[in-house]
DNA sequence: CTGATGTCAGATAAACTGAAATAC
DNA sequence: CGTATTTCAGTTCATCTGACATCA
C-alpha cells in the first residue's frame, strides 16, 4: 500500500500503476480536447451531431431507434440532435411505408460536406493527442484501443 | 449503463482509421464502466471524491486550490465534493496558520479505509476493460497511455 | 397482449463561468 | 493595488428515466 509521499518529482505510484486511474486522466484531456474543439470550429455542432452524422455516412440511412443502437445515444436524445440537424439540412426525415411510426433518417450532401469539415477538426485533435508518441507507437496504440473497443458488446 | 450493442460483425472504415473516433468509443465505454461501479459499490461516492481521496492519500495534505490543479478539478466543485466528503469524516479542513484564508484538507484513517475499498471496485473495473488483451499488450497499453497522460501539462 | 418506436418532460452528474469576500 | 483562495449561484452538455401514444 502506498504511503502518503509528499510532493517530490513527479509521477507517483498510483499514477504509475494504475491503468483505470491513468484512463481517467487520458478520459478528461480527450474531453478537453474535442470540447474545445468542437467549440471553436463546431459551428455549434456537439458530440452528438458528430456521431450520428458519422453513423449515417457510415452504415447509411436508418430508423432512429436503429441510430441510437448504432451510436450509443439513448433514443430520447437522438431525437433531440436529429430536430437540431435537420433545421440546418444535414439530414431528412422520412416516414418509413413499411411502418408508419417509424422514421428513415438519411444524411443530406452538406450534412456529409459538415461531417468532412468535423473530421479534420477532429483529425487535428487526434495528432495533438498523439503528437507525445513516435510513429510507431502510435500505430500499437490504436491497434490496442480498437481491440479493447472491438471487443465491447 | 450497458446500452447494448450493434448486431454487425463488420469493422467499418471509421472505427478502424480514426483514433479520435476510437477514443470517444473508449471513452464512453469507461464512463459507462465507471459509472456502473460508483453506482453499485461507491457508497454514494462519486469520481470527484475519489480523485480527491486518491490525490490526498497520493500527495498527502493540500490546499483546496492546489487538490483543484493536482486533480483537475474546478476550484468551485472542489469545494462542493470536500463538504461532502467531511460529512463523512473522511477529510477534515483546518485553517492554515500561515494563510487564514486557505485550508489544509487532511484524508482521515477512514478516508484512507474508504479510499482502498473504491481501489478495489476500480481494479475490478480496470481488469474488465483490459480483458481483452494479453499481459504483455496491457503492459504496453499502460505503457503508451502513461507518456500520452504525463505529456499532458 | 407484446413489443418496438418516436416524443416529451424532467433528473442527475460533470464541468465550467462569473462574481463576491477575504487574505496576503 | 494585484493576486490567490474559498465560496456561491447559475449554466451547459451528456446521459439516463419514466411516461405516453402509436403502430406492427
Amino acid at each position: 500500500m502506498p504511503t502518503p509521499h509528499h510532493d517530490t518529482g513527479r509521477t507517483p505510484a498510483r499514477l504509475e500503476g494504475r491503468a483505470t486511474w491513468l484512463i481517467s486522466r487520458a478520459h478528461m484531456h480527450v474531453s478537453g480536447l474535442l470540447g474545445a474543439g468542437f467549440e471553436a470550429h463546431g459551428g455549434g455542432l456537439r458530440s452528438y451531431h458528430y456521431r450520428l452524422l458519422a453513423a449515417l455516412e457510415e452504415w447509411g440511412p436508418a430508423s432512429q431507434a436503429e441510430l441510437g443502437r448504432r451510436t450509443g445515444i439513448d433514443r430520447s436524445d437522438v431525437t433531440a440532435a436529429l430536430t437540431r440537424l435537420e433545421s440546418g439540412n444535414l439530414v431528412e426525415r422520412s416516414a418509413d411505408p413499411a411502418h408508419k411510426r417509424r422514421n428513415i433518417v438519411t444524411i443530406t450532401p452538406a450534412g456529409v460536406e459538415r461531417l468532412l469539415e468535423l473530421d479534420k477538426v477532429i483529425d487535428g485533435i487526434q495528432e495533438e493527442f498523439l503528437a507525445p508518441l513516435t510513429a510507431a507507437q502510435r500505430r500499437q496504440f490504436i491497434t490496442l484501443l480498437s481491440k479493447l473497443v472491438d471487443a465491447q458488446h
